[in-house]
DNA sequence: ATTACACCTTTACGCTGCGTCAAGGTCAAG
DNA sequence: CTTGACCTTGACGCAGCGTAAAGGTGTAAT
């Protein structure tokens, strides 16, 4: 299948002038040119744009994208999968945008208060998700993680006790769920203590808690690959214990565990 | 509480030059100078940064911004809700170049096949949601659901027909199971058949359907409201009948439901 | 055969939302 | 009174295109 300009600007969704500048960088020159000088793109060139319109998606500037998916090593199937991990990535951090909006519509009603320093949380939580998606291996493999923790801590106004208490916290819950997990009872004191302390690892991120919101997380860690994954870690099943820990735990009726 | 500009800027995590930037276009004047021509921010253009984040978050340019929130009529709460929306839409926006990218692998990996435009459709997709959440009420008003609807349609590369089948399709879902909650049963000939009918639906803007992926989606019509609120619209408790008559559809294994 | 019209070409200037010097004033601490 | 971290107002630069301007091409209908 050959396209004009035109005709590949219509399939992809994007303008004939955005072909031609991409033409004019090299980024995605067609296959051809016909006897008057019109460009020709063939299926090849149909991939690679999908491809680079992935990545433009992802915020990537056209310089990055570029030395990408000229890579002689870029591995596609692994770029997709790795693709798909930031869209997830960046569905979390919406998540978060989210619960940032509502925590100050509640405060907006006068059901709670926030601090200034609460009111952007979300916003700082993204610039520190995307440098750790842009950089973030590259630094932590040259510098260390003691670097980019600092980095994040300081982001996120902690000090940095304040954010290795996080991360010690962080840990516990995690030793604690595999601990809960294996007596394979959602409602036992001990899964109950997991719960709790993950209420309180919440504490240091979201601005303000509710028993809702924190069962929409729960939830949220068993929908979500990566979460699973990583809730997972210590014991099988554990994301989905830590889901049915939390809802014993916030008192959600556990019929109609979602409304 | 009173800001410099520095602290100010660290508090939002932005550039100095960023709010010298506002100052200067008038998008966020402080609240006053002092004598020697600093710029002191008070807590009332804390909460103004916030709202213009909010929108910068949601890829408006700073003029309308600017003329969203210097409007008069500017309900703020009201605003926030709205937002809220927005977020939610990207969300299910996001879900659907996730699936996009899902396609494209599984395309890759030979299990599949991907007609050229199919390869587009996130990416179109975002197009039109952009342009409804934008222009969609002005416009809509002005000119009527006509000319709305058959500018998605060819964004989408339907031709028109395909599309009015379409939106035919998706209306005998919604009375399909209005009839069907009735019943109550979820795994009734009537609630499978709606079940049925939304796979033919969903086939018209999917590039590949998966017994997971659909049964994923009906969570979420349940997870979130404004799904939760169109399928609900027909019959009480419509967006989660529907989730169990697809969960049976599917054959999901019922314990791993979510309740 | 020409006219119409939708396509294509290159060249080039304009725009947003800042980053990034440059050149200089201010303020608190030592 | 010096140092250093603040602040100020310019002014230029940059990506990623949008948007004309001036002209050549393909083809269908007259």
């Amino acid at each position: 299948m050959e396209y004009t300009v035109q005709k590949l600007a219509k399939l992809a969704g994007v303008s004939t002038r955005t072909l031609r500048y991409y033409d004019e960088i090299g980024l995605l020159e067609p296959a051809r040119k016909n006897s008057s000088g019109y460009r020709i793109y063939g299926s090849k060139e149909v991939d690679k744009l999908q491809q680079i319109l992935f990545y433009r998606e992802l915020g990537l500037d056209l310089d990055s994208i570029q030395k990408i998916i000229s890579n002689p090593s870029f591995d596609g199937p692994a770029a997709l999968r790795m693709h798909r991990e930031k869209l997830l990535a960046r569905r979390r951090q919406l998540d978060l945008l989210i619960t940032n909006v509502e925590s100050t519509i509640s405060a907006a009603e006068g059901k709670s208060t926030m601090a200034d320093n609460e009111k952007f949380k979300g916003f700082k939580q993204k610039l520190i998700d995307e440098n750790e998606q842009q950089y973030g291996e590259e630094v932590r493999g040259k510098y260390g993680d003691a670097t980019i923790d600092k980095s994040n801590a300081k982001m996120l106004n902690m000090s940095e006790e304040k954010y290795e208490e996080f991360k010690t916290l962080e840990k516990e819950v995690l030793s604690k769920l595999a601990e809960a997990c294996e007596t394979g009872d959602p409602s036992s004191e001990l899964a109950q203590k997991t719960a709790d302390l993950h209420k309180e690892w919440l504490s240091f991120t979201w601005p303000t808690y509710s028993k809702e919101a924190h069962a929409g997380l729960a939830q949220m860690y068993v929908d979500d690959e990566r979460f699973a994954a990583y809730y997972d870690k210590g014991c099988e099943g554990g994301a989905k214990f830590l889901r049915d820990a939390i809802l014993v735990y916030t008192g959600a009726e556990p019929e109609s565990s979602i409304d």
